[in-house]
DNA sequence: AATGAATGAGGCTTCATTCAT
DNA sequence: GATGAATGAAGCCTCATTCAT
């Protein structure tokens, strides 16, 4: 029945929208609904609780990432620029949305589900190995990296430090910093030698 | 007053073993007060709430692990060497209480005191910039890293890792390989080349 | 129709399999419709309530004592005989399905129609009628009983004494105790003189 | 403290009011707490659920038969006055209270503490058998009936009778019937020889 | 400072019932 | 007749917090 999808799709961009407004401890499964235009009952036919749709919300705001880097990525441009992409992409949208941190972190943390999890990052992950086998390739960086573990602290290192930036209410001018000591961090520890911040 | 002392310690003892059975979700203040012995309503005169402790306990393992490396790390050891000690500490410290990375977390989300946090992390950053210091002054990494940064996503990263190693229940083999491939990691982001994973 | 038959039957014999499993207050109409295999709305096509199959459940247990004591008994073989028929007849029922005391007793409570129930009754409270009025001729037992109200009397103590071996869960010695007490005390109260207990 | 005592004593005063009112099925914590004056939360200081408070309700409404048969009872009157004597007030009390049979009944279907059950009765059975003991004495009934069994069933049937007056709505003149009835038969069961029905 | 009985707001969740298909 | 997704009223119960002692 289309209605069902539908209705899922519904809580599901009411949830995100109420998250975002309210945080997530202070979010109603009631407000929900009434965003939604639903039934109080109708959201426990597609999900236990509020904590339920994280995986949901995440599996968006990964997928997100991963096609806007996959869309304007250029495995020909060089690891460096491809990486500053993720940064600035991955901060931006953090910055845009303070409770990115809180859905993703939260959702892992109280998921039940760990398994969802695993499957949610790996595109992503994926992507970013992608990008170093590449480089590995053209000799950029160091052939004797393994590239999945490499990806993943990428990744992390990326996303916890953009919320670092919201947490500490970092200025734009810091951030600016950051994300260039970040990526300097990250190329060196992939290259062959130090890449000089600029 | 020894009295005062003794119970505010008695709250922040039972609040972190109550923390650690039940989760920080789960805790009531009522089951805190019932493990310290003491009545509900003295809870409120040390803290607000549950959440409000969370800023103590973080302090007393954040300094732990600075205590633990000042006392078993060695500057002329070398960064691999005091690297490595970090890793192994932090790694274990969660493993045996899988509620730090909640604690902590949580305790930064959403504590309104942003400030206080930057003081528990301080002294910790301050010792990894000293490796990084050192390990500069000998020649062992580049010198133009900035040591402030880094040592920011260092502990980031260690900690970061070491909390996906509880989330997706890693087996302790593969606990040793993240460790290592972690390590190499790091030394390759601050070393003037790259180092071998062993 | 037959169909039509066939649902009501079905919704008959599943609510009393999910009232043995859950008991009466935990059974919920969605439970009975799914081991039914019909829709929620399809139970409504035919009772207004959970409670509104009691009757009909009744019906069934009160029509399976009077069907067996019919079919075993023998008005020639003297009140003892048939009384002690009936006895182990419904004690063995209760204690097979402890549900029964309050699928009747809460039927009967419950119920708005209560004239259901005293039809429901009545082919039983006849047949013991007919027990005394047999010994009565074969001077048995006293002219002067009331064979209407003995009846009743005789049905109710019997069903509420088993059920009390269900709730204070008595141990089947016991139980074998009370049986013969209990058709002691019945023999005593219709017979000329005092029955002896085994 | 007084207090407490005083709370208790007021859930259990307004819970058997609104019980009369309203029936077991339709009364709602928040009107018990409602008419006794007190915070919904202080009910479940005391209670668990509105069922929880059935034993206590059946304690005062069994003790205040044993105690109107003890003061009201005169051992030297014989076994004929003394059950008289039960059935009247058995009957004139679940008469004037309808709900006391659904009290007593629920309670002790739905306890989870049957135990609590057993003590309840005790001094109503122990005043019954104390009756036969003392009939038997006098010689007026069988000395080889089992008191403490008759007095159970005794009671049981008294009860439980009284309880279909009210459920199949007897009139004054029915019930009047009933009782003699019912002495008749109970009377007949323990006695030498049969008693006439007046 | 310490107590702990009492408070009461309000979110969660269930589940009988409906009704468009 | 049959379906089952959707409804939404309504009651339970928790639990942080207070305050008289």
């Amino acid at each position: 029945m289309a209605k069902t999808a539908n209705k899922k799709e519904l809580i599901l961009t009411s949830a995100y929208q109420v998250f975002k407004e309210n945080g997530l401890e202070d979010t109603r499964v009631s407000q929900i609904v009434k965003k939604a235009g639903i039934a109080q009952g109708t959201f426990y036919l597609y999900y236990q609780s509020k904590l339920d749709v994280l995986p949901d919300l995440a599996q968006q705001i990964i997928s997100n990432y991963t096609k806007y880097l996959t869309e304007h990525g250029d495995l020909d441009a060089g690891l460096d620029y491809n990486l500053r992409l993720a940064i600035n992409r991955i901060f931006e949208t953090n910055q845009e949305d303070r409770t990115i941190p809180s859905i993703v972190y939260a959702g892992i943390t109280r998921s039940g589900d760990i398994d969802k999890w695993k499957v949610i990052y790996r595109p992503l992950y994926d992507l970013v190995a992608n990008y170093l086998e590449a480089a590995k390739k053209k000799g950029d960086i160091g052939t004797d990296i393994d590239a999945d573990y490499y990806s993943e602290f990428i990744i992390s290192l990326i996303e916890t430090t953009a919320r670092g930036m919201i947490l500490f209410q970092r200025t734009p001018e810091e951030i600016k910093k950051y994300k260039e000591e970040l990526a300097s961090f990250i190329l060196n520890a992939v290259s062959w030698d130090p890449v000089k911040v600029l």
